[in-house]
RNA sequence: UGCCCCGUAGUGUAAUUGGCAACACGUCUGACUCUGGAUCAGGAGACUCUAGGUUCGAGCCCUAGCGGGGCAGCCA
């Protein structure tokens, strides 16, 4: 990940917190170390992005330490599968863990330890309440709770309890080990939280070796010290956890990383609860999770963004503690800025309108095109050019609007990288549809060749008849009719029905034909392409609308 | 009804910590252009949620209210 400096970039409240510790020698001299928690129970999606490129970011720019840790503690909820896509996104966005890849289940022992610790100093006891019991002894958000019978038992009796259920001698919901804390906080969580539940089940890592189970609460706090973590950050909804937090490393006294709280992202036209995603997958309204329409980040990948456009969005919307709704626009900015620099162009014809060029001869002649004229040094190719060509059906009018300037009976338009053409004559089929122009060039325009002071105002593209490679193309728009579907109870209804189209028989320039799954490119005129990792093979190629161009016309 | 957090152009963030409200996106206008892209130049758009208070001076501090969000899993 490299600093980007086309961004003017004003310090966050966490970078100022973090420069204030620095300044007060907070942490003795330590390093900052950052670290990226996820439950590996889904896929990463933009918003998980959003966290590892501010995490990674301050570890970057503090010359810290960035973890990538799995908060596995609920063995009913995790697979191996979500483990292996997880680390795959993270370093492809350029999260930089190094060979720092943790597991939370890794210090159950160690974690138990400390729980030993805290039930001898009285401040944690085995309840035997059944979770009913329990969720009614804590009270409302206005009332306080009242204290669990179990609470006083001796620390001998906790001792041998909690061996127990660790022993596995208790069945599921029979028992927990509870923090000692107090049941009439206003904060619920202080109100003698869980630290252990008893489930007998398989975990994806450590299998059969425990049937207890340390919550969040507990857990994290404890993970994060254990590995040296300075700065814990998370989001909103943790901000009332973290008296908890503190609560628990100030009784065992350990390292005591700063908790911090932001506001995750939300992206208008889409969804980005794990729930929610899940239930697109899973009910197939899109096709997969690296679906190009989904914002999981295999999604965005497979639909062409670059890590470096996800890292520069991250930095353009900033970090705040206000929920915000952010605007797509954002991010098709940063892949548009990103791509336009850096992407091979080509041409490509959606729906082909054909186009015979009569005074022209029957030869075949070699154009001299630019590769990237933001970037002289991706150099130049040949494509080659011929009587019967294919241009957009949209870019001739019959009856065109004013201000038009492409193609029009008796008009003339500039063919990209090729001649000024004229149509002289349109040829209907029986339902009155245009299915062939003819035209005739003019000679001295040759592109390049100086040597012609006539001007047209439109440019279009085109393929050679001849040479024009087929090609699928699928053309994405928005995944929702509404700004903001997570919030309406009936969300499912407003999926976008057109988010979605295919169209089979486009024609592409022939180099593109050698183009290999992954490979980004802009398609003049249109917008920016990526040859789809899915669908693409040897036969048949899949190109995916990454985002189109800025279209200052079609506004109007 | 309790506790916690947050309210700044359409959107997302700033404001040297009490000193002329700024930046990016979007939008509009013009220039340029063999991509109606890019680029360049310019414009519009904000009583900083409201009402009091402190102060020479408040987006920032205090009080009250209003609005939004979060919290009553043995989820994270």
């Amino acid at each position: 990940m490299e600093e980007n400096n086309n961004v003017t970039k004003s310090k966050n409240f966490i970078y100022e917190l973090i420069d204030k510790d620095i300044e007060s020698n907070r942490w003795d001299g330590k390093t900052i170390c950052t670290r990226f928690p996820p439950e590996p129970n889904g896929y990463l999606h933009i918003g998980h992005a959003k966290s590892i490129c501010l995490n990674y970011g301050i570890a970057r720019d503090f010359m810290g330490r960035f973890n990538l840790r799995f908060d596995d503690t609920n063995p009913s909820k995790e697979e191996q599968e979500y483990v292996d896509s997880i680390i795959e996104d993270v370093r492809w966005l350029g999260g930089d863990f190094e060979d720092r890849v943790f597991f939370g289940s890794d210090y159950f022992e160690k974690m138990y330890g400390w729980a030993l610790e805290l039930i001898k100093k009285g401040k944690a006891y085995v309840d035997d309440q059944t979770a009913d019991e329990i969720r009614q002894t804590r009270g409302t958000l206005t009332e306080p709770g009242k204290e669990s019978p179990y609470r006083n038992r001796s620390v001998e009796e906790n001792l041998n309890l909690f061996e127990r259920m660790r022993n596995g001698e208790f069945a599921n919901g029979t028992k927990t080990l509870r923090a000692k804390i107090d049941m009439t906080s206003p904060n619920i969580n202080l109100r003698d939280p869980i630290m252990y539940r008893i489930v007998h089940e398989v975990h994806h890592r450590q299998g059969n070796k425990w049937c207890i189970y340390p919550t969040y609460d507990w857990a994290h706090g404890l993970e994060d010290s254990i590995e040296g973590i300075t700065h814990s950050i998370c989001t909103l909804e943790f901000e009332n956890h973290r008296p908890l937090y503190d609560w628990f490393l100030d009784e065992l006294g350990i390292h005591h990383p700063q908790q911090i709280e932001f506001a995750r992202l939300n992206l208008n036209y889409t969804v980005m609860s794990k729930r929610k995603l899940l239930q697109l997958v899973k009910e197939n309204y899109v096709d997969g999770w690296d679906d190009p329409r989904m914002p999981t980040v295999c999604g965005i990948r497979r639909r062409g963004y670059t890590p470096q456009a996800i890292q520069n969005f991250a930095e353009i919307i900033g970090v705040a503690k206000r929920d915000a709704l952010t605007d797509i626009a954002l991010l098709e900015y940063a892949i548009r800025d990103d791509l336009n620099k850096h992407a091979q162009r080509a041409m490509a014809v959606l729906r082909p309108l054909k186009v015979v060029i009569t005074n022209y001869p029957d030869t075949v002649e070699e154009l001299d095109a630019i590769n990237n004229p933001e970037d002289t040094a991706m150099g130049s190719r040949e494509i080659p050019f011929g009587k019967e060509i294919l241009i957009e059906q949209t870019d001739f009018m019959e009856n065109p609007p004013k201000g038009y300037h492409r193609l029009i009976p008796g008009g003339e338009v500039r063919l990209r990288y090729a001649y000024i053409i004229k149509c002289e004559e349109v040829i209907k089929n029986d339902k009155g549809e245009v299915v062939e122009l003819r035209c005739t060039f003019d000679p001295e325009t040759k592109s390049g060749s100086g040597t012609s002071t006539k001007k047209v105002k439109g440019t279009i593209h085109w393929v050679s008849a001849k040479h024009a490679v087929g090609a699928e193309v699928r053309l994405y728009d928005r995944l929702f009719t509404v700004e903001n579907p997570g919030a309406e109870e009936n969300w499912l209804d407003l999926i976008n029905k057109n988010s979605l189209e295919i169209i089979s028989s486009a024609l592409i320039e022939p180099f593109l034909k050698n183009s290999k799954p992954g490979e980004r490119y802009q398609f003049e005129r249109h917008g920016y392409f990526c040859v789809d990792t899915k669908y693409t093979t040897n036969e048949k190629l899949v190109f995916n609308r990454t985002v189109t161009l800025k279209d200052g016309w079609a506004k109007k």
